[in-house]
DNA sequence: GACCTGCTGCGGTTTG
């Protein structure tokens, strides 16, 4: 059917017209790919309608098959199922959609499925479908945990699965993939002449084509990436010193540049000022009220800890341009298309080139406009950071997000979803399973495991009644127990996270959550900072934390336990390369330029590598002897590099080390000289025996335990006790190591435990990253240096390692101290 | 088990 022929593109193409909506250039191909009844993948930066365009796409369908009727006609029955991510940003999503149904008269309705839904809502919309049903995966997962579910979905014509970008490398995204196979197989079941599609929506990432493929992989047909062209442009302002010589060579806060950032708020409507850490962002919006008071009450903070009603307020008030700035963490980069801002400001590394065009994108957020982001670095050599960014831009190399493969975990938890709803056969469900690209790989010996485990619990386990939850019956898979279908109910979902102790005032409302051990540290009457408060500790009770309003100057900044997102492998590449220039750079290339006495004194002391190098220093200090390594992989690798690199050493001769590590390289420390020189290095780095030496020197079986708490909470072994219950941190770790244990004694080849392994290699030390890396260094010049001091480039990785010793205020003296003493 | 810089995200009932 020829689009532009069809009733459904006149009545919107008027109706956009009308309302001087402007066209986007891919959105008709968009609209071509849904009413042609295929699949496949929107792509355009934020702020060019992918949403929209998509649902419109449904809008156009629909009348074009009920042309006299569509304003009338009701069918009550699903016809379009909006998977988002974020709870947050369904109420703005729906009233979007309802406003253009009513205007353009055709009486859907929106309903919106998600933790915050209703009971009530829930089973009206049982009753009586809504025709666009908004829904997170976990939700979608529930609806699959009930009875009658086919029915509910068997009328499906579109699924849209938005942000599909920050989905597909996470469990969650697994999550979506089940749901698909399931869906895909009821709509072959039906026999229908309809056609049935799923369009992914997505930002760009560098596996675009592979995130279209695990999405459609189980309609096994091909699908089509729909992508806007006009290019979006991006302006990286760095904000610089005025000395560099002055400005810190280590660090993380930045705080120094404090000044620099208040005109550049003051000039503009509405700034968001991104900062890594949940802490930190504590400490700047205190800063910045201490020297431009005149903005308290215009500035906010927004984190992850905060309490919801707070964070929706600040949201509501930037969305109002009530506020002039919010000081805030990642919690502020998704929802990006409702909330658009004037200015954007990223204090310290931002990691990876996607995260900080995302961020850069919430300014300029029309199509065709220029977005602008400024860069604030926390330490000297930061900056460099800033020049391969703007590269990065230039070569449009975007990390991919890998999809996540043989989750048993998640699939564990999907069997019994579907064991307490309607029952599965296992030659239909592992055949389904097999379709999606998550478990293509699975082997049926594993498929019988993942059974044997729903069944008996596992040979580990199978003596307690416990870990029995399935039983077969009539040749379906069934949860019978209410009780086990009830607890299993509260565990969908992929997202495991700590104990938390909510703080509220003892007058009552709710500040935000802390965690346990950072509050057992505090004695009643001390002070700590949340949400941009002053707060003294009265008590803690039933898992929460009393406080009252405090005036006291001196308070503890809290810190939380949070991912460390290491340096991305394409930001590092282009560190490597950026280097090249330094030193050469003319006034144009305003950061390394800047930096170049920096540079200097690194050239003079000892060198500053190029792409094709791999700069080594060792320097014997009071301290003991050092060896400094510069991979530039992230501190990840660095770590498991370290270790490795340690007992390598240690086979040519006894000896032992302490390690640090940032994410531009890694420190060996001892008291003895290091053996390493011309005739061994290359050896050193060697990629043979590689995962044998990992083993023998990376604690994994430690790491792995760790990952298996997870693991174990996914796949339903561990309960996290019931909603509002409390539970210490402690206990859910202590039955988790307690399983790990019994595994690893009579069940080691368990599926659940192999995964532990698999995710610690693959996450926590990025093996394949690791290996590329040694691949890397062995076809580069290895360059050995013996500087009499300590140089600019192991000067941060040296100022970490002293910090567990000292407190912050003497540390930064500390700092100062030491640069000053090297610049003599 | 945490602190050494260290993010975000989700989630209950049922069947007359």
């Amino acid at each position: 059917m020829k689009l532009r022929q069809t009733i459904g593109y006149q009545v919107i193409r008027d109706w956009l017209a009308e309302n001087n909506r402007t066209p986007f250039d891919y959105q008709e191909e968009a609209w071509q790919l849904i009413l042609s009844g295929s699949s496949g993948l929107v792509n355009a930066p934020t702020g060019y309608g992918k949403t929209f365009s998509v649902f419109l796409g449904a809008l156009i369908q629909y009348i074009n098959e009920h042309p006299e009727t569509f304003r009338s006609k009701r069918p009550q029955a699903l016809q379009l199922l909006w998977i988002s991510p974020l709870r947050a940003l369904a109420k703005d999503i729906g009233r979007a959609m309802e406003e253009a149904l009513q205007a353009l008269g055709i009486p859907w309705t929106v309903g919106i499925r998600n933790g915050d839904t209703p009971t009530s809502e829930r089973q009206k919309q049982k009753r009586k479908s809504p025709e666009i049903l908004i829904i997170t995966p976990e939700s979608l997962h529930l609806v699959l945990a009930q009875k009658g579910y086919p029915d509910f979905l068997k009328s499906l014509r579109l699924i849209a699965v938005d942000e599909w970008h920050e989905l597909i490398g996470s469990k969650r995204g697994v999550l979506v993939e089940l749901a698909m196979c399931r869906i895909a197989a009821l709509r072959k079941e039906q026999e229908t002449e309809l056609s049935f599609s799923i369009v992914g929506i997505s930002a760009t990432i560098g596996n675009l084509e592979q995130a279209m493929e695990v999405l459609l992989s189980p309609l096994e047909q091909p699908g089509t990436i729909v992508r806007a062209r006009l290019p979006k442009q991006t302006e990286l302002i760095s904000i610089l010193p005025d000395e560099i010589e002055k400005y810190p060579w280590a660090g993380h806060l930045g705080l120094k540049l404090v000044e620099k950032i208040i005109p550049i708020i003051e000039a503009s409507t509405t700034t968001l000022l991104f900062i890594n850490t949940r802490g930190m962002s504590e400490r700047w919006y205190q800063t910045i009220l201490d020297v431009a008071p005149q903005l308290a009450g215009a500035i906010a903070l927004h984190h992850g800890s905060i309490e919801q009603d707070l964070r929706l307020w600040v949201e509501d008030a930037l969305h109002a341009g009530t506020l002039k700035c919010v000081v805030c963490t990642a919690s502020l980069d998704l929802g990006v298309d409702f909330r658009p801002v004037e200015t954007v400001i990223q204090v310290g590394s931002p990691k990876g080139v996607a995260r900080f065009l995302q961020r850069a994108g919430r300014s300029g957020h029309q199509p065709g406009a220029v977005s602008r982001i400024y860069f604030l670095p926390t330490h000297s050599l930061e900056l460099v950071e800033a020049a391969a960014l703007k590269a990065a831009m230039d070569k449009e190399m975007i990390e991919s997000r890998e999809p996540f493969l043989l989750c048993y975990d998640v699939l564990i938890q999907y069997l019994s979803t579907l064991a307490i709803s309607e029952g599965f056969n296992a030659e239909q469900a592992f055949r389904e399973v097999r379709s999606t690209f998550c478990f293509r790989e699975m082997t049926k010996a594993e498929w019988q495991q993942v059974l044997q485990f729903l069944v008996h619990g596992g040979q580990a386990l199978q003596q307690y009644d416990e870990y029995k939850k399935v039983e077969l019956i009539d040749g379906l898979y069934r949860i019978t127990s209410r009780r086990v279908a009830m607890r299993h109910r509260m565990h969908i979902g992929t997202i495991v996270s700590d104990a938390m102790l909510k703080v509220k005032f003892v007058s009552g409302g709710y500040v935000g959550v802390i965690e346990e051990w950072f509050i057992s540290r505090l004695e009643p009457g001390e002070v700590f900072t949340l949400a941009g408060r002053n707060l003294e500790l009265v008590m803690i009770k039933d898992m929460t934390v009393l406080v009252r309003k405090s005036s006291s100057k001196k308070s503890i900044v809290p810190s939380w336990m949070g991912g460390r997102m290491p340096l991305s492998a394409n930001l590092g590449q282009l560190l490597r390369h950026t280097l090249n220039e330094a030193g050469k750079a003319g006034p144009e290339n305003i950061e390394l330029y800047a930096l170049a006495p920096l540079f200097e004194l690194q050239n003079q002391l000892s060198q500053v590598p190029e792409e094709n190098e791999l700069l080594i220093e060792q320097i014997e200090t009071k301290d003991g002897f050092h060896l400094y390594v510069y991979p530039f992989e992230g501190r990840l690798v660095h770590e498991a590099m370290a270790a490795i690199l340690a007992y390598r050493i240690s086979k040519i001769q006894p000896i032992s080390f302490s390690f640090a590590m940032n994410d531009y390289g890694f420190e060996l420390l001892s008291d003895q000289p290091i053996p390493v020189d011309d005739t061994n290095v290359y050896e050193l780095f060697s990629t043979d025996n590689l995962f044998a030496d990992i083993q023998r020197s990376v604690n994994s079986t430690e790491m792995a335990k760790r990952k298996f708490r997870d693991i174990a909470v996914i796949g339903g072994l561990l309960f996290q006790g019931y909603p509002g219950e409390h539970k210490k941190a402690r206990h859910l770790q202590a039955s988790a190591s307690l399983l790990f244990k019994v595994f690893q004694e009579y069940e080691p080849d368990n599926l659940l435990m192999r995964q532990a392994y698999q995710e610690v290699f693959d996450q926590q030390m990025e093996e394949t990253r690791l290996r590329n890396m040694l691949e890397r260094i062995q076809q580069s010049r290895i360059i050995l240096r013996f500087p009499e001091k300590l140089t600019p480039f192991c000067f941060p990785i040296k100022v970490d390692s002293k910090r567990e010793q000292l407190s912050s205020e003497s540390l930064e003296d500390r700092v100062r101290k030491m640069q000053l003493q090297l610049l003599k």
